[in-house]
This record gives structure tokens, C-alpha cells and sequence, in this order.
DNA sequence: AGAGTCAGCTGCTCTAACCAACTGAGCTAG
DNA sequence: CTAGCTCAGTTGGTTAGAGCAGCTGACTCT
């Protein structure tokens, strides 16, 4: 029933042509609404929330949110986290998965990147090398994904691109949280300055290859592979009705300590 | 606040490297937990429902989700629905992205296809021909649905399956609500054929090309291309303090009529 | 005219109670 | 003795009412 009063709201989003940013009836209104007690429709609006449906402002309203892929990156986040401690090669996969969309993109619209693109791309690695030279290494990063955003601009199609941002910050995320591994800024920007250079050379291979040398250095980053499959624990629960003993209580309480977010 | 609950639930998860299934505590458990009212707990699980973070049984307990790619497809759909009839060009987005990241894979790594896959491969579109024969819409998507599957199968990157997976419920599902094509199953499993035969025999570019045929089929039946961009309508929201009239109250109450969905 | 205050929205949290689904122990009837 | 039922006790689901907190806008005092 409470995905019921979800479904509604969305029926609601929909039918009324609702833009982003738009103001959604208030509390009291869809409770009067949609014939439920409060309790509910607040339980329905932070699972859409969760969703990034819509955007809640405490004292000032409910809005149709922006439908960002932001969402899809905590969920994408959290499962290769989980997946990491779990002994799978969950973040490896993720580093897959974005060099199999790049390299497969990169291939089909290389050779016709406008020059303005690459004017950008040029002086985005500038900057990098500048960054690099600095040891900022936050900005650093950005400037990467400023980098690998603007190499697919002239696809002209914002839901992928949107995707592809994603599943960089969700890569970073999940690499900064787990892995502290040594980065050398001067290499990650030689290897965009190659990437670059291809790009503009026109020659589609070439690209690909500077692109797959770039994620190749990245696994390589990642350690050795781990055991491919996870140690199969558990018959992936399935039908777990033997709730035995609730496992010790979990020091939880106060720690806003290590908030590190994970 | 609410959104702390949610983290310190998900360390949890993390720190005690909970597998999928594995049971949760108990909704008066977690309230003296994380100390905060039952209200509160209940708001933060049903948010991580909406992820596929948790999954909750009633009357049974809360337990650890699948990480599955679900609630993307949910977010996808309602973003790809709601873009759609707001005039933009999110289903032809949604079909670019399926087509750019499967054309690029083909070209990884179809000349490598194990005999197995290939025979797997063969057999699905054996049955998408007798489906087409009989009629059988429904299974006949389903198919369609197992053969892309079973392309990329040989990557033994599940997450990369399961994403693709996703895209194509999320394109199927709108298309299904949104656009009604007459379906000419026989060109459909011609051009899966098509596909399989430039697999088979290793040409990497008949094999890109047959994919990409296949969905420039998909994407003329969608009609023709709507304008570029929306109608740019509203200056995107951004800061909508002026909540002036609430809209007439919406037909929302009784409709379990045309409940499809979306 | 400007700054402070207050009433009124908004969403946020808590408490308490009851409803509904499921389990498992114990009872009853065969 | 077993098959089936009933009934307590668990779990999550829903409702109600109260008070707290953030924001806005108009009103008032300086």
C-alpha cells in the first residue's frame, strides 16, 4: 500500500506535466489527497526522495527534483563497497565498466570532435599539469572529470553523458574510501595529454588504445585480481527464515566519528 | 538528521560485511540502536528500500537487499517517462545509450565468443522465430531481453550485464506505455539473426554494423526526432519561491483504473 | 524608511496505540 | 501418533496527535 501512495505521486508528476523544480502539494494537502495519514505520505516522499525524484526543503516545501543520476551513484557506490568487504572484485568491475562505455564511445565519435572540444580538452590538461605541478590533488581530480565529461559533450546526449560522470564519481568515491594508493599526478596527466593527442590526431585506434592504456594503468593501480568470484557465502541468503540469535549489537551509537560517509 | 539514520544503518551493513539476505535487526531494535524514534528508523529503511539497499517482509524482518539494478530501472523509467511527455527526447536517449554501450562492447570482444555462447545464442533466436510465429508478443520481448543477456555474457562482468539489463527494462517499459508500434516480429528476429551470423564469424565490423542496423531499426519506429531540446520550459525551476495557487486538486483519489504503472 | 518581531506556513521528530502478516508452540480431533 | 487447528508472540504497516525547527512575509516599533 505504501508503494501504492508512491505510484500516486509519480501518477501525479506525470499527469500534470510537472517540470523540475515545480512545488508538489504539501504534507496536509496529500494526506487530504490521497485519503492516507501523514506518516505514510512522508514514508512514500522519502523513498521517492531516495530515488531523486523529488527534492524536500524543510520549511519551505516539496519540489519535483532534478532526476539526476545522483541517486544511481550512491546505490552504485554502496554496493561495490559492499561487494569490496565481501571479497568480491567489485571495484574492479566498476573500473570495467567504465573503460568498456569510453573505449566503445571514443571509437565511434573520435575522429569528429569539433575544435572547440578540443580546445577545452587542451586546456583542461593544461590545467591539470598546472594542478599537478601544485600538488592539489582534490582539484586534480575534478579537472579529470571535467576531462572524461567534455570528451563525450558532442554526443549531444545528456542522459549519457550524465551516466558516464556517475560512474566517475562513484569509481573516485569508493577508490579514495578503500584503496590509498600513491597516486602520480604527473603520469594521470601524461596519459590524458596522450589521450588527447590521439583524439585530435583523427585516428580512431590510436585513441582507443591511449584510452584502454589509461584505465589499464588504473587497474593496475587496484592490485593484483582478486579470487574472481566472491568466496560464494551464504547461498545468497534465498530463503533465510532462520533468524537466529540478532548477532551482538554493532557499536553504532554515537559514532559520528569515521563519519567518513562510505 | 534522517539522512544520518541512513548512513549509520548502511555502516552497518558494512561493517559487519552483511552479505545479501542476511537479516537485519528489528525495526525496536534499531530505534534503541541508533536511539531515534520508530517513526525515523521506519523513514530511513523505507529510503533504502527505494535503493534496493533493503529489503523488507512484513511480519517477517528486514534484511539485507540484492544490490540489484532495480530501482535504476525505476528511476530511469519515471525520468525517460516524465521527460518524454515534458517534450523532451529522453526515449531516444535512453535507445543511444543502449546503442552506444552495446556497439562498443560487440566490438571488444565479438570475435572471442566461446562455441557455447554462440550455440546459446542460436537457440534464443530459434525461439524468437517461433514466437514470432505464434503471435507471442510477450515472450517473444523476453527473448529478445535473454539473447542481448547472453551477447555480453562472455565479459564475466556482472555488473555490466546487470546495467545493460537494466536499460533495456527501463526502454522496454517506456516504450511499452508510451509509444504503441505495431511490432513486425519477423524483422526483428532477422535482424537478431543478422547479428548473430556477423558475430559467428568474427568480423568485428559486421558485427558492429548488424547492431547498430538493428537499432537504427528500433530507433525510426520511435517516429521522427523530436525538436533537439525541450521547450525549454520554465527556466528549469531553480528557485521557485513563488508558490502561487497549488493547482486544482488533481483526479488522484480513486484511480486504481489506469493504474499501469508508468 | 529601516530593522526587529511575530504569526503563519513548511517539513521534522516523537509518542502511543492499534492493525495485519507471519511463525511456532501447544492443543484438539482423527 | 499424527494431522490439523488455534492461539500467543513476533514482525512490519498504519493511524493519530502533539510539539519542534526552518523559512516567509507582514506588521510594528524605532
Amino acid at each position: 500500500m505504501a508503494r501504492d501512495i508512491q505510484e500516486r505521486i509519480k501518477k501525479l508528476i506525470i499527469d500534470q506535466r510537472l517540470p523540475s523544480g515545480a512545488p508538489l502539494p504539501t504534507e496536509p494537502e496529500l494526506m487530504k489527497l490521497l485519503g492516507v495519514s501523514r506518516n505514510s505520505v512522508r514514508e512514500a516522499l522519502k523513498a521517492l526522495q531516495a530515488m531523486g525524484l523529488v527534492d524536500i526543503r524543510h520549511g519551505f516545501g516539496t519540489y519535483v527534483g532534478q532526476m539526476s543520476m545522483a541517486p544511481m551513484i550512491e546505490g552504485l557506490a554502496f554496493r561495490t563497497v559492499a561487494g569490496h568487504y565481501r571479497g568480491e572484485d567489485s571495484l574492479r568491475q566498476l573500473l570495467e565498466l567504465r573503460e568498456a562505455v569510453e573505449t566503445g564511445l571514443v571509437a565511434q565519435h573520435a575522429c569528429r570532435l569539433p575544435e572547440e572540444d578540443l580546445a577545452e580538452l587542451e586546456a583542461l590538461v593544461d590545467r591539470m599539469d598546472a594542478m599537478a605541478e601544485a600538488g592539489a590533488e582534490l582539484e586534480l581530480a575534478q579537472t579529470d572529470r571535467d576531462f572524461h565529461a567534455a570528451l563525450y559533450r558532442g554526443l549531444r546526449n545528456p542522459l549519457l553523458s550524465e551516466l558516464l560522470e556517475a560512474f566517475w564519481d562513484a569509481f573516485h568515491r569508493v577508490q579514495r574510501d578503500l584503496v590509498d594508493v600513491p597516486q602520480d599526478p604527473r603520469t594521470t596527466c601524461r596519459r590524458h595529454r596522450d589521450i588527447l593527442d590521439a583524439v585530435r590526431s583523427g585516428d580512431v585506434l590510436r585513441a582507443e588504445r591511449a584510452l584502454r592504456d589509461h584505465f589499464g594503468h588504473l587497474r593496475t593501480r587496484l592490485g593484483p585480481p582478486r579470487s574472481g568470484q566472491p568466496v560464494a557465502g551464504g547461498a545468497e541468503g534465498e530463503d533465510v527464515r532462520s533468524r537466529e540469535s540478532p548477532r551482538d549489537p554493532v557499536a553504532v551509537g554515537g559514532s559520528s566519528l569515521a563519519a567518513r560517509e562510505v
